[in-house]
DNA sequence: GAAATTAGTTATATAGTATAACTGTAGAGA
DNA sequence: TCTCTACAGTTATACTATATAACTAATTTC
C-alpha cells in the first residue's frame, strides 16, 4: 500500500463489515469492500456469472464470429428446419425486427438459406444449407468445449443439472 | 391451427425430436420446438434466467427510475463510504469511462457526492448525502420485495444459497 | 527534475434491444 | 366478391450498455 491510499484509508474512516468472501474482484491488490446483500443477490450473481460464460463463448468462437444469438439460431434451425423466421425469433425471445439482421448475417454467410413458403407467401421458411450443416457440426465440437469448461466448473455433470434446474424455475 | 399452417407444417416435413420439456415459450399456441442442446447449455439458460430476474427488478424500481448498475453503485458506497471512483467501478465491473455517466446521474439526483480528497486530488472519493441514505434505505425495501420473489420462484432460501453457490463457481 | 503512472474525464464506436410504421399477403365476415 | 382485419417480414430509428483511445491533472518513481 502507499502513503498516499493509507492517509486516503484514514481520512474517510472506512469501515469494513463482514467481508462476505471471496467475490470476484480483479487480479492486482484493491480496497476489501463489503458487497452487503449484493453477494447474495440473485440477478447480481446470475449476471456476473452469465458474463463470465459469454466471455469464454466468446473466446471460444472468436475464429468464427460467432455471436451466442447466431449459435442458437444455427442450433435451432438445424433441428426444427422449415419454422418461420417469427417462431425462431419468438422462440429465442429476439424481436423480429431485430431478427431480421441476424438471418441476413447467416444467409450472406450461406448458413442459412430462406425460402418463400409456397402456402403462404408472407412466410419465410429457415433452412441450412450443406455448409450451414457442416458448420453445424463443427460448431456443436467448439462448443462442446466450451460448456465441459463451465461444467468443470460447476463442478461436474450433477451440478450443472441443478443449476439449470434452478434456473429454469426463474422463467417459468 | 389455420388451414394454412397446416398445410405449411405439411409442406416442410418437420419432424420433433425429444420435446425437452416446458421451455419458456411466450403464452399462446406456438409450434413445438426441439431446443435440442440450448435446453441444457448453461449460458443460455443463465441469460434467460437473468433476463427474468432484471424484468422484475425493473418493473419493481420503474417508479425510482433505478437501474441494476445504479442500486449496486449506491449499495456499495452506503456499506464503503469514500471508496474512489475507480475503486467502486471495478468493484462492480464497469470501466471507469463508463462509470463517469453513472456518478453523473447519482450526482444529479443528489443522491451522491463526490469529494476531492485533500491527500490525492486525483481522487474523486464518493459518499451518499443525507437524501441518498434515505433512498438507500427505501431502496432496499423494494429490493427486498423483489428478491423474496425471486427465492419464492426459486423454492425458498435454501434453493437460493444453492443456486448462488452453483453461480458463483463460474465467476473464481 | 524528467519520465512514467494514476484518476477521472471526454469523445466515439459498436452491439443489443425496443418501438413504430410500412409492404405485401392472407383470412374472416358482410 | 368486397372490405376489414390480422399477420410476416422489413425498414428506420432510438436508446442502452459496453468498449477503446486520447486527453488533463496530479502523483510517484527514478
Amino acid at each position: 500500500m502507499r502513503y498516499g491510499d493509507f492517509l486516503q484509508l484514514v481520512e474517510n474512516y472506512v469501515i469494513f463489515a463482514k467481508p462476505s468472501g471471496p467475490i470476484p474482484s480483479g487480479n492486482g491488490r484493491h480496497a476489501i469492500i463489503n458487497y452487503s446483500v449484493l453477494s447474495e443477490a440473485v440477478g447480481y450473481r446470475l449476471r456476473r456469472a452469465q458474463l463470465a460464460v459469454f466471455q469464454d463463448f466468446g473466446e471460444s468462437f472468436a475464429a468464427e464470429g460467432l455471436r451466442p444469438a447466431d449459435f442458437s439460431v444455427v442450433l435451432l434451425i438445424k433441428h426444427n428446419p422449415g419454422l418461420k423466421q417469427s417462431e425462431v425469433a419468438e422462440a429465442l425471445g429476439i424481436q423480429r425486427a431485430n431478427f431480421v439482421a441476424i438471418v441476413d448475417g447467416l444467409e450472406r454467410r450461406e448458413l442459412v438459406e430462406r425460402r418463400k413458403s409456397e402456402t403462404d407467401r408472407r412466410v419465410q421458411a429457415l433452412y441450412l444449407t450443406p455448409l450451414g450443416e457442416q458448420f453445424a457440426d463443427n460448431m456443436l465440437t467448439t462448443w462442446k468445449a466450451h460448456e465441459d469448461r463451465m461444467i468443470e466448473k460447476l463442478g461436474g455433470p450433477e451440478a450443472r443439472d441443478e443449476l439449470i434446474r434452478l434456473v429454469n424455475r426463474l422463467t417459468e
